[in-house]
DNA sequence: ATTTATAATTGACATATATCAGTATTTTTT
DNA sequence: AAAAAATACTGATATATGTCAATTATAAAT
């Protein structure tokens, strides 16, 4: 009975990799032969806004960050966890360089899938078609979402967001080690680094979070929805 | 040689239509036979956030906005102008209600496509699947670039931004009269109305654009693109 | 043509959040 | 283990932009 999205300022989901179940076992074979994996330290770019791209990524295990940049901002498009697409902007044969960059923030390991393998794949079994068709339109969604909380919700309810997200989305845990910084987080909810760290002290203060350094544990989600909700 | 994307407020794109030339003429049929043709008057809705959806819409003429909505706030996705779909998220079995509202800004006539039939078509027609994953992704990066642009960029630049969409890619001309209001500009920028009122005037009294009630006269698009870029 | 409603404008004021600059802490390197 | 670098934190201050309230202009309705 509800209208409305759930309009998170976290952007991650969690199921891309079963579209390749659609495929048979020939062009399952197909695409092993045309894929590579590579291997990421943490930190490191897994691909660079402006490059040449004739490949889809798939991230097969680690978390990482999509973002797109400028000489002076920077705005995260969306976090990627293990066994999801970075993005499908380079299936599109017009769009030969990446749109956007992303780099890893723990060891990670992805897949790269020819693109041009890719788009027979999608002309061969409709199956397959519909499914990207599927995670294409859910990702316009989810960054609808993004978009609605980064721009009409306040800072408080902003960073509450994103440690429901974390907690609940990302580590599946109310305990959990933040392999991101604090100029991480103060990019995912749009803001300053040092509001970031004022605000998550405020949390800890009134005992919504308890934290140190970059051990997080999340003790009122109760309050930090409606914190999110109303913020 | 440029590495980045036109990281613009406007999102308009201009092509839909043409994915339709994909079909045989037997498919062209059944489309017809399974879609309507409705007609909506200036500010009327054309689909509701949280209404049931089983059908796809694409703008026949006329113009629109798609946008988000809670209780209290407002974001514009996008501005739809005639021969662009409203949005694909309905082609989703899965999304049953449409996650996003219209409404014309214009008389507009509009065209709704059953869903089950647009799965048909994507089914048996795989050059016609392989253009709606091209328009899903082009929509994706539009969005992206009005989510930097909203989030990173300060209100003249918002403002400066829209101005040019307007004037370029939607009225095609220096010259034109403005169906918006100056809330549907604030709703566009991201900012209040006041706000708005406030900076169109210093535009106006810089000698960048002349403006007469809802008629507007872009002048000087060289400035406007320069605050674009650094506001 | 008057009245009513809606939209546009202006000014005064408030405030959320950024910026800057300095210090402390943690992590990395040697 | 010491030095260097990177990250985290704190306080003081600035400012862009929102909010509120009142006024004027425009459009719609009777």
């Amino acid at each position: 009975m509800e209208n409305t999205l759930q309009f998170t300022a976290c952007t991650i989901s969690a199921k891309h990799r079963g579209c390749f179940d659609k495929l048979t076992e020939k062009e399952h074979q197909l695409l092993e032969k045309s894929s590579v994996k590579v291997s990421y330290k943490k930190g490191e770019v897994i691909c660079k806004q402006g490059a040449f791209a004739s490949h889809i990524i798939l991230m097969e295990e680690g978390l990482s960050k999509v973002f797109i940049e400028t000489n002076t901002n920077s705005l995260i498009l969306k976090l990627v966890p293990g066994g999801n697409f970075i993005g499908m902007a380079t299936v599109a044969e017009s769009q030969n360089v990446f749109p956007y960059s992303a780099t890893a923030y723990i060891d990670s390991v992805v897949k790269q899938i020819d693109r041009s393998v890719f788009r027979q794949l999608l002309t061969q079994n409709q199956a397959f078609a519909l499914e990207i068709i599927d995670i294409l339109s859910a990702n316009s969604l989810q960054i609808y979402g993004r978009f609605f909380c980064l721009t009409q919700k306040q800072a408080y309810g902003r960073l509450a967001d994103i440690i429901l997200c974390l907690a609940e989305r990302v580590f599946k845990a109310n305990e959990f080690d933040l392999p991101l910084s604090r100029k991480d987080l103060a990019e995912l909810c749009g803001m300053s680094q040092e509001t970031v760290i004022r605000m998550l002290n405020k949390f800890s203060s009134e005992g919504l979070i308890k934290m140190t350094g970059k051990q997080f544990h999340v003790i009122d989600h109760e309050s930090l929805n409606k914190i999110s909700r109303t913020g």
